[in-house]
DNA sequence: TTTTTATATATAAGTCAATTATATATTATT
DNA sequence: AATAATATATAATTGACTTATATATAAAAA
């Protein structure tokens, strides 16, 4: 389980990654991606995700498609022009961010990309 | 300007460990540490630092001097034994959080330590 | 076949670490 | 003499999050 005050703020990073990466997904995929992707130690919870969806589609980040499966509405998303610069940014925020605690915390982190 | 939403959490984090390198600071002087160490990326604020000095005092992780410059107090404070194991463990979290937050954002960050 | 678990979205109430604002006082610099 | 730097402290507010609650369908297990 990772620190939930250090996961505080990385919320729409993930999301606007996630969907950059895989091009569309809807909230229950999104919380199941990154239980997978980190091995149970993150779990991100509806009462946060779902409002962030939502922030970000207010936002004109992303855009919902919603579909049908069987009587259930999954409700799809995508980047945006605009999203796909955001997320990009909002990536390269949290690696300045790492280098920059690294300067203080001293063992020298870097980010090995690729 | 690092984000103040990352920042979040890693509070404690700097002062348990700038303490564990420094031996003793005080509250001042621990704000023009990470000033001088981020280039002014960072700036802690007094309304944080304070009640977070207090805290980790009531909490046993740390313990004050008071010594008089002049007519001025200045605050210095030490690690105790279970600050310094606290430092420890929560520098490792944040290597921990880090090393997580690569698996989603799969730039594959690691931490080069030394 | 009935119950439980997994799928799927949503919002309201409460928490808590931090920001912003305010207060106070000494010392050094211009 | 005025301003900036040093030094600590607390109160009010913000905001991203957690926890709790609500609702409904589909699949799996009892």
């Amino acid at each position: 389980m990772v620190s939930k005050d250090l996961l505080k703020g990385t919320l729409k990073t993930i999301v606007l990654k996630l969907l950059e990466e895989k091009g569309r997904m809807y909230g229950y995929e999104i919380t199941k991606e990154v239980e997978r992707l980190t091995e149970g130690k993150v779990q991100l919870t509806w009462g946060a995700l779902y409002p962030t969806l939502h922030k970000l589609e207010a936002d004109h980040f992303i855009t919902a498609q919603e579909v049908s499966i069987g009587k259930r509405v999954r409700k799809y998303y995508t980047l945006t022009e605009s999203g796909r610069s955001t997320a990009k940014e909002k990536v390269q925020e949290f690696l300045d961010f790492v280098a920059i605690m690294g300067q203080i915390l001293n063992p020298k982190p870097s980010l090995n990309l690729g």
